[in-house]
DNA sequence: GCGCAATGGTTGACACGTCAACTATTGCTG
DNA sequence: CAGCAATAGTTGACGTGTCAACCATTGCGC
């Protein structure tokens, strides 16, 4: 339990010193992976919302600031006017290009002392875990 | 990787959600386990932090909160003044002994579905993460 | 077509976590 | 013992998670 906790504190802080170089977290890393794996097409708030963990009003006001410093383009869904759909844009694009190269490398870093049958074993009690957990 | 976020995001809540009946937080719980398991001898602020994950602004203004609620106690200490020691008052003992029993329940069903074996297996892998990632 | 529940988001309020800057003490060093 | 670095903690500012309350738009049922 604790175990777990106090690992993915370190993972997360990890991670996070990667990107803050882009004067970014990784939370707004996450949201413009997401959004660069939409593409053209966009994607509603909400929608961005459940890729991710996190309850709605917390992606508002993330990308009220991926926005503000110009990585994201919003804008109202004509079909469904409930709707607001966003994307990243060509700045967003070009800072996520520059941190995947540092990330690729510190995904290799923080597991390399798992062997492969380590890391699947991992992954599948994790899975159990959560499963467990409805 | 995601796993291991997507996982301690899940057990956090469900944890949070067993404490949240006394009208306290996961973190000010583990405040409190820490004071209780101090004693009568008190912790001296950042001697708690170092016992969490925490820096130590954010364990400052958590005794701030918990001493408002009335269970916790703190006082500078006379033989090095900058020190300031906490101790849990009884109010916070009676409130902890309260969630005894349901945190240990939430212990069990949280991980119930794994074996011994996974268990010891998944503090084995978790381990070696923090040990590597050094 | 009207009424109303469901859907999609936003705002306000509060608890954290973290960084940087600052104060108060200690205690070492010359 | 004066001076200064190290230690203990606090404050300010900002990003993030979460709850509750709210607004706008849809779309279903009658």
């Amino acid at each position: 339990m604790l175990g777990l906790i106090r690992t993915t504190d370190l993972i997360r802080r990890t991670f996070g010193r990667v990107v803050e170089g882009q004067g970014i977290t990784l939370q707004q890393y996450n949201v413009l992976r997401i959004l660069r794996g939409a593409g053209d097409a966009g994607l509603p708030t909400l929608e961005i919302g459940s890729r991710m963990i996190e309850e709605s009003p917390g992606i508002t006001r993330l990308i009220d600031r991926l926005e503000a410093k110009g990585w994201v383009r919003r804008e109202r869904c004509p079909h469904d006017r409930r709707q607001v759909l966003c994307w990243i844009n060509p700045a967003g694009l070009a800072m996520l290009d520059a941190l995947d190269e540092p990330m690729a490398e510190a995904d290799d870093r923080a597991l390399s002392m798992l062997s492969a049958d380590d890391k699947s074993h991992l992954i599948r009690l994790l899975d159990a875990i959560r499963a467990g957990s409805r």
